[in-house]
DNA sequence: GCCAACGTTGGC
DNA sequence: GCCAACGTTGGC
């Protein structure tokens, strides 16, 4: 049995919410266009744990967890020109993007805002802070148990 | 809405 | 292969 491995995925709540997830039940991750992210999703096994973040919120927030249902498969969208990111150098035959399934997991009774992560000198390392802009990042199991104990009402 | 950070693109 | 220009992201 591999050990779990756990992520974190940013969205923006008006785009797509963890309510939207729980509503859904489980959702493609698709449309990541960056490099890193892709390679963090190709990485991911089904069971790994993951952080749901909002970005471009009030307040920015982790808002609840979910968990990789599919393993990485191409991300059809990339070749579909009426798609929301389409990538012409990504074909059906030499795929560039991929893509994961997500489920919802449970909410945070108690949303841990970024000004929280901040805050806090044992989370001063993740990948949120130093490097805000990628959307697909990992946590180490460290930094979950933190966030799990700071999530609770 | 602004601006800094950073990834990507394209000319040379 | 370098680097300037450009586009995008995300915090504030």
């Amino acid at each position: 049995m591999a050990k779990k491995n756990y992520w974190l995925m940013k969205s923006e709540p008006s785009t797509y919410s963890f309510d939207d997830l729980k509503k859904d039940g489980d959702s493609e991750w698709d449309g990541v266009r960056n490099y890193q992210a892709r390679n963090n999703m190709q990485a991911m096994k089904v069971g790994d744990g993951v952080l749901f973040y909002h970005s471009q919120s009030k307040p920015n927030a982790i808002v609840g967890t979910a968990v990789v249902v599919k393993e990485a498969y191409p991300d059809f969208t990339a070749w579909d020109a009426k798609s929301e990111h389409p990538d012409p150098k990504s074909t059906k035959e030499k795929p560039i993007w991929y893509m994961v399934d997500i489920k919802a997991g449970k909410d945070l009774p108690s949303p841990v805002s970024l000004e929280a992560v901040k805050a806090t000198p044992a989370l001063s390392k993740m990948w949120l802070v130093t490097h805000s802009r990628l959307s697909v990042q990992p946590v180490t199991a460290e930094e979950w148990d933190i966030i799990m104990r700071m999530g609770k009402a």
